[in-house]
DNA sequence: CTATGCGGGTGAG
DNA sequence: CTCACCCGCATAG
């Protein structure tokens, strides 16, 4: 059918994206290729119809990690691990927050967790939430598979997805996180709330501060927030880290003084103003959209391994942290793996692309009806892009090339009966928490 | 609580 | 048979 010839033309095309082994199997081979010379960076993102060859010691590819949301679906075969992914969560009024950014929220994994996500409402505007169901895969949502084989892991994904980036599962976490410390409650007030936010007579305190802007926010929680946490928290959202695990930089910053921070974050939210200019205009097509992420995958952007060398040209976003710092963390807290020494760091730079939003503050929740495809977002372009855990100092080269580049589409791949239209968010914001850190 | 994995079972094609 | 998906169970953080 059409989808199969899809498929075909849209794996034959991933062929020449990847490195030489993927080119000949499939997930579903009963033998994979052994004589793998070279292995793949992992992808935070992987989009469209790609192959991908881990090395067993990739501590997110051991996880089956992904920043979409994908759940684990039953495909009655124990070898090969296959999710799919869920979607994003938005705004059925798509509202906009006082930074212009949409709300793009992840959805939760668990079902039950999802329905009960689903009860609440939007945090920035209190309507109803709804889940963009993914329906890259001929209709179906992209799927993903892995398997694990001798010193590989296989990756395959399936499918283009046709809706925005969600939260990262850091910034998911780090927001709960906040959410939790910002507002502590007792089971039975949570519960009060939740009910509140079921009736829809008023938004429940969890989401309420969280909707402003990312900077407000973590500016007033200081107050409300153990200053440790808060600088967790900031840093975890800066760079997409499980607020768990930044431990780290507290350590290597002993000299911590949140206050300087937040002061910094005053000055770079109103340099950040001043350089993206009022009113942006901030509304660009799925199909641009698209064109950068195809670009990203085309051009692709250098991760950890690069880091230093994408730092020094990264004065923007990069003020008053020190890359190798940058370079450790992410190393140390994200498991994020270091080049083989067989590999030519020069010649691994993986194609993930650009995380187009941030996490949003706001509360997660939303409905789970019948979703349709209807986006009008807005896009808000700006000289600081967000960033991803593995490329933590290349946010202002990396930005720039991002929305000054621009791909011919494949007509065919998407679809829409509807204008659609996305959003880059909180493009800042990273840029904010990145301040945190204090100048060494 | 939520994320993840596993696997039984169902229904459509 | 394949594929998508629901559901419960178990484990881990």
């Amino acid at each position: 059918m059409l989808r199969a010839a899809e498929d075909v033309s849209m794996e034959q095309e991933a062929l020449g994206s990847q490195s030489g082994e993927m080119v000949s199997w499939d997930i579903n081979d009963i033998k994979l290729p052994k004589d793998v010379k070279q292995t793949d960076w992992f992808q935070e993102w992987p989009d469209s119809y790609v192959k991908c060859i881990y090395s067993s010691d990739d501590k997110n590819a051991q996880r089956h990690l992904s920043s979409w949301a994908m759940r684990n679906t039953n495909n009655h075969n124990s070898r090969i691990l296959k999710k799919s992914c869920l979607g994003v969560v938005v705004c059925s009024n798509d509202c906009s927050t006082s930074d212009g950014g949409k709300m793009y929220l992840r959805p939760a994994i668990c079902d039950k967790a999802r329905q009960k996500q689903q009860r609440k409402s939007c945090p920035n505007c209190y309507g109803p939430l709804k889940l963009i169901p993914c329906r890259g895969h001929g209709g179906y949502p992209v799927t993903n598979f892995w398997r694990h084989e001798g010193p590989f892991i296989f990756f395959q994904s399936k499918g283009a997805h046709d809706h925005p980036r969600p939260e990262t599962k850091s910034e998911a976490e780090a927001r709960r996180s906040i959410q939790k410390a910002h507002a502590p409650s007792s089971p039975r007030l949570k519960r009060s709330r939740d009910a509140e936010s079921l009736t829809g007579e008023k938004p429940n305190q969890d989401t309420l501060p969280l909707i402003v802007s990312k900077q407000e926010d973590l500016m007033s929680q200081s107050t409300f927030m153990g200053q440790e946490q808060v600088l967790n928290d900031c840093l975890s959202l800066a760079k997409g880290y499980s607020s768990r695990k930044s431990s780290y930089l507290i350590e290597h910053t002993p000299d911590v003084d949140c206050s300087k921070y937040l002061d910094r974050c005053k000055q770079i939210r109103s340099r950040e103003y001043s350089y993206r200019g009022p009113a942006e205009p901030s509304v660009f097509a799925y199909s641009e959209y698209r064109e950068q992420q195809t670009w990203n995958k085309t051009v692709g952007l250098g991760r950890n391994p690069l880091a230093e060398k994408y730092c020094s040209g990264s004065p923007t976003a990069l003020a008053g942290l020190h890359c190798e710092t940058l370079a450790s963390i992410s190393a140390v807290d994200a498991g994020i793996q270091h080049a083989p020494t067989k590999w030519d760091p020069m010649a691994k730079v993986g194609y993930q692309s650009f995380r187009s939003n941030v996490g949003t503050f706001g509360g997660e929740g939303m409905y789970e009806g019948k979703p349709h495809l209807h986006y009008n977002s807005n896009h808000a372009p700006s000289s600081c892009c967000p960033i991803s855990p593995e490329e933590p100092c290349l946010i202002a080269d990396a930005a720039h090339h991002y929305y000054q580049s621009s791909l011919p589409l494949k007509g065919n791949e998407w679809h829409f009966e509807e204008e659609r239209k996305y959003t880059n968010l909180d493009h800042c914001n990273n840029e904010m928490f990145f301040n945190f850190f204090p100048l060494r």
